[in-house]
DNA sequence: AATTATTAAACAAACGTTTGATTAATTCAA
DNA sequence: TTGAATTAATCAAACGTTTGTTTAATAATT
């Protein structure tokens, strides 16, 4: 196996371990254990336990920016059907990385590395910053209303979305989907809260459909 | 001190380490430390560090509660003023008690203890029960709209509400609240969440005022 | 020949818990 | 009320594990 392979599945195994345990718990034999590496590689690749939390935030964090550029240049979309683009890639981006969500959370609480508490800021500015140009926009061609708070906002959608993979057995088990494909599923809920945030943002936002 | 002063100031010191540090991370000696007790008296009083955590639980569970008869039964409120009741009363008891809710999130990403699984099932159940109930009658009198998604709803008050304890550093910082003492910030916090989330419950629930 | 990768073994530190001695509090017959 | 007997509370010290990390030897690659 290559080295970048074997760093590969050192990430995963860790992204897995420190999602199902929390960081403490998850013991660096347990995450060689699992990836399939002698003990001592994870300080020789990574340095620390620690530094191997920050490689599995730097390695994960790319993939949870969302393409700013693409959704605000693009002059076929109306500023709603923007938001609606911006609600269905994160709704998306959370439901397929669950795992680095429930360690962003738990860090979110914790904050205790310095490191990640910067990356997890500039990601939420990032957001924040995205999510006002579109607000403006709309506001701009009056079809937003006025004194919307984007911080407001976003903590409805994270907060719903993120609550949500944590309830998720409790929703499967309210609406009988507990013998559904795991695939199924999370189409399932993918949709729900698709719907459900569209509504909820029309509202916010003053949109009418 | 007396004992039960003593078994109190250890809860305390546990809740707020567990919050800070999680589980793991919080070790007795910190706990042990904090509340100006041996080490040895978490052992004699609570058999374990496991049992402290959910002695901790089965000590903060109650508060959470909401008082189910008092709101269902008052003839005096209409349905959507029953709502409005049930959040303000969840949204003041995450912010009044910050540190067992951020302890509480993180028991759902692990969920490794058996006995704390059980009593968030628990909570939630009697929460999911107490909203059906009251969307039930909203649904007879004809102000509620049908097929109303109980757990999602829920999910988008509990998740509004515990994601911005999360980000309240960060919504202080947008608004400029920096400076305020934290009793005002709490009120402002409650007043946005309050306001915010009655809106969006307007739509959920289809209510028009 | 020189660098890189891999390993089993060992490291010191920290962990939750227990021990055994000591002190404080309570019980209860005299 | 007294005072010995019993129980409960407290403590420093030690317990055996487990922790993350390092070492030093070996294997593989360049």
């Amino acid at each position: 196996m290559e080295v970048k392979d074997k760093k590969k599945h050192i990430l995963n195994s860790a992204e897995q371990l420190f999602a199902r345990k929390g960081f403490e718990a998850a013991t660096v034999r347990d995450i060689a254990d699992a990836a399939g590496v002698n003990l001592a590689m994870i300080s020789y690749y990574f340095g620390s336990k620690e530094k191997l939390m920050e490689s599995v935030f730097h390695e994960r964090m790319d993939s949870m920016k969302i393409k700013v550029e693409l959704l605000i240049k693009d002059t076929h979309l109306s500023p709603f059907q923007k938001v609606e683009a911006l609600l269905e890639e994160y709704i998306r981006k959370v439901i397929d990385k669950q795992a680095f969500y429930k360690i962003l959370l738990c860090e979110q609480v914790m904050k205790k590395n310095p490191v990640i508490i910067r990356l997890i800021r500039e990601l939420k500015l990032s957001y924040a910053a995205l999510f006002s140009e579109l607000i403006k926009e709309g506001q701009k061609k009056k079809v937003f209303k006025k004194n919307i708070d984007v911080v407001m906002a976003l903590t409805t959608m994270t907060g719903t979305v993120t609550q949500m993979v944590l309830n998720k057995d409790y929703y499967a088990e309210f609406n009988d989907h507990t013998n559904l494909k795991e695939d199924e599923f999370k189409k399932i809920l993918y949709n729900k809260l698709n719907t459900h945030l569209k509504d909820i943002f029309k509202t916010i936002l003053g949109y009418e459909s």
